[in-house]
DNA sequence: TAGGGAACTGACTTCAAAGTAAGTATGGGA
DNA sequence: TCCCATACTTACTTTGAAGTCAGTTCCCTA
């Protein structure tokens, strides 16, 4: 069931590679939350209102597997699950702040820049 | 208390918006090269020997509408068209490289990070 | 006139990622 | 006793990005 087919060693471009650990449909998302503090399940849930549970446990499973996210189990009455970014995963902060950076002109520039480049 | 109305288009957060401009199958491939040099589409074509000519020339257009990509038409004999990053699109080579740096650590720590992770 | 190379475009199919809905275990409080 | 909350899992359906393959235009050479 572990049983993944190496993306890796197939990749020409270690672009690729950054993509394939961020770029599920909410981890950029969840990364962002957990930049800044580590978070239970149902903090993430209710800071990403759109997320699935599936979907939340899912990515946040596959950032684990990754290394980039600590799963911390308390047992406590209701069960409290807490997830946060490993040291590894830390590594990947400067790189999520220059694409932040980057994301975040881009948008106020126009967000779709197709608008314009209607004119050529 | 966090803003969560659509403050670009249907983006929540910026990284969204790098892996939306970079993250298509072979945009990492397409741009990893015009960073060197200006090519032809022929010449991508050879060099990412994967792709087809729908995908190649639909993710061109794309990074074309998005401002990162110049498309450049010679009318010669046989047709020549040229791509290059545009001025814009140079604003991208630290992201990209930063990413780029992250990535082949990653796949050198041993590729895929599932591996060191199994104990859970 | 026929064929060729470059650079596409369009109709259709495919398949994995994402979504939906429901189910599970735990124990504490009403 | 039953219900509630948390943190998931599982089975099934939908979506959309990517792939296949064939067609098109342009002018040039043979």
């Amino acid at each position: 069931m572990e049983a993944r087919k190496p993306f890796v060693s197939e990749e020409q471009c270690p672009i690729e590679t950054v993509i394939h650990v961020v770029g599920g449909k909410w981890k950029p998302t969840i990364l962002w939350h957990l930049m800044d503090s580590t978070m239970r399940f149902s903090a993430l849930e209710k800071r990403i209102p759109d997320v699935t549970q599936k979907m939340l446990a899912q990515h946040l499973r596959e950032l684990e597997n990754q290394g980039i996210v600590t799963r911390t189990i308390h047992p406590s009455v209701p069960p409290k699950v807490e997830y946060s970014l490993s040291e590894y995963g830390r590594t990947l902060v400067p790189v999520l702040q220059s694409m932040c950076d980057w994301g975040r002109n881009h948008n106020r520039l126009g967000g779709d820049m197709s608008v314009r480049q209607m004119q050529s």
